[in-house]
DNA sequence: TCAAAAAATGACGTTACGTCAAAATATGGC
DNA sequence: GCCATATTTTGACGTAACGTCATTTTTTGA
């Protein structure tokens, strides 16, 4: 009982800080992001937040974990919405986009992420966790891709394992947002909205592949509404 | 004459640095780049180091302006060669590719770039000629997309004007950098060539857009194996 | 040869990292 | 309610890198 109270309050506590740390990571970014200021914004010190997290890479990659599960759900929501294997694949780009926005940095918290020098400070037990989420993703969309061969929508690919097609796919998603997230003037360039751009260019390799069933125009719309109504979610209220 | 012999060891210097930066970055990363480092290693001060940079941000966009001078080199050469305005598109996909292979990090460098609080502290002169030069290249590309339409090779597409097309393929091709950059393990995802299954990608969207001439499996093969011979750079030797 | 100009140096103040001995607090037996 | 023991919290410390600038060294040309 007591036991569980301390650990209660200790729990309490690593959300307190990973809260502060996501708000400094969205408001002003990785750089500025350090242990003294989450100890002294959370009024403790900071060798107690060093007994939460090892560093500050920990934080991220926890926060990242967070986030990738929130992805995640969000992915299966889209798989499980009425609709085509087409369409699922089209909502999964769309919540990706989605949850991209939610919280200003989310995209670019999984770059720093994947940068040199940072995987090598984390935890094994953080980064086994990480690379099972990112291989529950993958295998999720792959999955569709797998569906959609299975029910005919698509044609199994002489050049393209499904898994390559997934790659191509995730490329073309992870390059938009990081194009996104880095600070080009996109409107400057003649792109107005680049989610959008990005969706159209999603079914342009869909076209490729010859995905069954085509979508005009006017079902792309209703989908994109559809998928607008049905995929919120909003940002969660941490109080537990 | 003595002003421009002073002129020329200040150049001369300059270029050791930007080297020996280059030299870390390349082997060790971002993260271990420090102006001590330089200095300790040209056998100068750090103070002569910041005579030169104003800070180790500014090294490292004068390093991406020097590889995107490259790039752009490329790509024209890509554009350049025999061909359809479709064999060109690819031609420029190869090139990337090639490009990013060219030193361990060079799409890490540029990654870099566009990370929060790193253009903040960058010489505004820098930026101006690493945004001209991003321009540029883009214009290039867009170039043929508008060349493609104007031979026919390439229908106007309704919902999509030839600079949100490049937009796409140019996420296309950066996120592929950066998934490959990042270690994931694409081996265990199944993913053996990602270059390659990036080109078979950017096909699809190539023929989801109805580009032509459509290319077979072996004109394919054909046109990567010119690509290969003719697209060649040098690991540039700067001694000047 | 030497005074003035230019360039190079490294000590300094600052910030953040990550550690660890000491201080503060909580626990549980009496 | 008291105290010995265990646990937790703290911040001072050593290290590293940043960026600055007064001082020293070198160069220049009269």
């Amino acid at each position: 009982m007591t036991q569980s109270r301390k650990q209660r309050e200790i729990a309490k506590r690593h959300t307190l800080f990973l809260e502060i740390g996501k708000r400094i990571l969205e408001e002003e970014g990785f750089h500025v992001l350090s242990m003294e200021r989450i100890a002294e914004l959370a009024e403790y010190s900071k060798g107690t937040v060093y007994q939460h997290f090892t560093c500050k890479e920990e934080i991220l990659i926890q926060l990242c974990i967070e986030a990738m599960t929130q992805l995640l759900t969000l992915f299966k929501r889209a798989v499980n919405m009425e609709g085509s294997t087409r369409d699922h694949l089209v909502g999964i780009f769309f919540a990706q986009q989605r949850w991209a926005r939610l919280g200003q940095n989310r995209a670019e918290m999984l770059q720093h992420l994947s940068m040199h020098g940072v995987k090598d400070k984390i935890t094994e037990h953080s980064l086994l966790k990480h690379n099972q989420l990112e291989q529950t993703i993958f295998g999720l969309v792959k999955n569709v891709v797998d569906q959609a061969i299975k029910d005919g929508d698509l044609q199994k690919q002489k050049h393209m394992q499904p898994e390559e097609t997934v790659f191509g796919l995730w490329s073309l998603c992870t390059g938009g947002q990081v194009l996104q997230s880095s600070d080009l003037p996109l409107k400057k360039f003649g792109v107005d909205s680049p989610d959008l751009t990005l969706l159209r260019t999603l079914v342009l390799v869909l076209d490729g592949l010859g995905w069954q069933p085509m979508h005009n125009e006017t079902q792309f719309k209703n989908l994109l509404k559809r998928l607008d109504a049905e995929l919120t979610l909003e940002y969660e209220i941490t109080d537990n």
